[in-house]
DNA sequence: TTATTTACTTTGTATTTCAAAGTACTTTTA
DNA sequence: TAAAAGTACTTTGAAATACAAAGTAAATAA
């Protein structure tokens, strides 16, 4: 069975959004990922931190105009592991029909 | 974004390996899950125990002789949940692509 | 009869998830 | 311009979950 395929870090619904936000995406605030995955500040930070120890995302701290601005990008690992775990989601559902 | 429609439940790797299993198989036994989701009885235990708190899987213990026999059955409820499951994952990924 | 195996269950710790509160600004209002 | 409110996170600690090791009870083998 392909379960062995999937990655333990993407098993979490809310990094899953994280991962297909940032792959449609190419660069997301911290409020729209709040908004969209309908998460607490809290929560969504510790997902995020998850990704990013896992080196499956990089966060880039900037400014507009005066405000500080942070941006969350998919990193090319991120992507590969995440497209793995897709294809492996894949082959599961696929096996039941 | 349809990670709504995913349910928490079914996060976990294992358990959509179990219902997987359950539901191409229908009636599996301890042992078959343990070997092919290599997992440690405990572990395995836990999880069952999940999805059976939430009646999305029923077991059934009776005998195969004088031997006790324990199988695991996906409920009519975990059937559709799963399938609701799968449905938006399926979604997700789709529209990644 | 004793030892071993099988099929789980119990137990306790480690890890993860989560929301509330905190911080460090910026912007608005009086 | 001083105080109040808002924004965008971060920190903290409790609750929930995951996990492996040890335990148990029955069957089979030696």
């Amino acid at each position: 069975m392909n379960i062995h395929k999937l990655n333990k870090i993407f098993d979490h619904r809310v990094r899953l959004g994280i991962m297909s936000a940032l792959l449609v995406n190419d660069g997301v605030n911290f409020k729209f990922l709040k908004e969209v995955l309908d998460v607490t500040d809290g929560n969504l930070a510790s997902h995020l931190k998850t990704l990013e120890e896992n080196k499956f995302i990089k966060v880039e701290k900037g400014f507009i105009g005066r405000k500080t601005n942070t941006t969350y990008k998919v990193t090319r690992a991120g992507e590969k592991a995440f497209k793995l775990h897709l294809t492996a989601l894949e082959q599961m559902i696929k096996n039941l029909q």
